[in-house]
DNA sequence: TATTTAATGTGTAAATTAAACACATTATTG
DNA sequence: CAATAATGTGTTTAATTTACACATTAAATA
């Protein structure tokens, strides 16, 4: 609750009281954690966004966050933000960086740990109850409150390299997806261009790409061929994924 | 002082006391730094631990820990207990990851923030006053206190990666090196044997190496040429380095 | 229904990078 | 002065990456 992006300001105010003595009075330090969950979408890579409530910060975007518990693994914490805000749980969800600057947050000396997550949009459908609640597409993120432009930044890059490696991307996609959603894709997530031949000759030659015989529907041109990945073929054999230099 | 390495006894049970009322009286959760301090010596990499001092423990080595000041910034605390342990402050030092599950640490709910360090065993002589503090090769890490044997292992594989991307590795050789000395630091990090004409070849077409037209000196064999390394010029286009598949 | 449109689908050649590999040279040691 | 143990050096082959153009298909439109 620390970061407040869902409270009411009265706990924020109780909140920052608390943390506020600790500070003067003891050795402790708060620790929370925040989720940068990025979904595709319309060809385009985005974020979940919330409206920050904090005062200082009103009418400024922040990401997810919420105070890890005292018996609670830090892993967990940040499994259980990304179920409480989106409900999905069986995604891929990676620590970052942690990010412990003494005046980083406004309430108190919280230190936050940044874990980044990606959904996907079609497929899941995650219910956006809380209407502050809001897909953001990357090139839009400007701005956000407290130290999330830098958390935010930190974890695009962090998704760019780790892109590179292994297929995560897939996580991004429906199910079914043709070649030039999946293009679509890493361009949006490298901001690059790139070659339609050499990028269907390399996914190919990966040989994870199940060709379903089907085509795509409701397309305002030639349909192209739909694929599914091969998760359990790639679990066998991890290793260094495609390389393109950025 | 929680993760003990430094302290008394009578600390300890201190610090133990006052995390476990935390625990169950507050929402909070202790926070600390391990440092993970890679050298190079003997054509070996080392990394630098102390015998841990908990009862618990007897016995085993642990990696150098303390807790972060409520009024101090993560990186500060890392660069200040780098210091204090070793006297060192203008070192690469980079944070690899947090580890945070409840039962890591005996005295209580404390989670920590692993940071890496490279530093120059030969050229820095730092002062280990304390003789319950050693080098010891990375071979021979196998069975350490709390949960360092995991930070352990992803602080060095994070070695080996980072070094493949950044010229790292020349934070842990003298001033003045022999291409020799270079290849031991890369096959004792990477674990592997290298190809002495490819990797001179690599390191000659990458352009940071500085001739000194000295040779070795005292070496029982023919003696090698010595190098700098030059780092205004690596500054000014820092960009994807050697690749090697592992 | 024929034409236009806008996408899919495919192969090859050149350039770059990585890997494999052997022998002459030099200083030290005995 | 012979033996030793390291340094120093190029070329060839394989693998990977990049650049690049045209026929095909289905939908949309005239």
């Amino acid at each position: 609750m620390i970061t407040g992006q869902k409270t009411t300001p009265t706990k924020n105010i109780k909140t920052l009281q608390v943390i506020q003595s600790e500070v003067e009075n003891s050795n402790r330090i708060a620790l929370s954690v925040d989720c940068i969950i990025f979904g595709f979408d319309e060809a385009k890579l985005k974020v979940l966004l919330i409206r920050s409530d904090l005062k200082k910060y009103a009418g400024k975007w922040s990401l997810l966050g919420d105070l890890v518990f005292p018996n609670e693994d830090l892993d967990a914490a940040a499994y259980r933000i990304l179920k409480q805000r989106t409900g999905l749980s069986d995604v891929y969800l990676e620590q970052v960086s942690t990010f412990g600057t003494v005046n980083r947050h406004p309430a108190g000396r919280v230190v936050t740990v940044a874990y980044c997550s990606l959904i996907n949009v079609q497929h899941h459908k995650l219910n956006i109850l809380d209407n502050e609640l809001h897909w953001h597409d990357i090139k839009n993120v400007t701005d956000l409150a407290f130290d999330h432009q830098q958390i935010f930044d930190t974890c695009l890059q962090q998704l760019q390299k780790r892109v590179q490696e292994h297929p995560l991307g897939f996580n991004l996609l429906p199910k079914k997806f043709s070649l030039r959603d999946l293009q679509n894709l890493y361009e949006a997530i490298l901001g690059i261009k790139m070659d339609r031949r050499n990028f269907r000759k390399k996914f190919f030659s990966m040989d994870f790409l199940i060709d379903l015989n089907e085509m795509e529907q409701d397309v305002p041109h030639r349909p192209g061929k739909l694929y599914k990945f091969n998760f359990e073929k790639y679990e066998k054999r991890k290793k260094k994924w495609i390389g393109i230099d950025f």
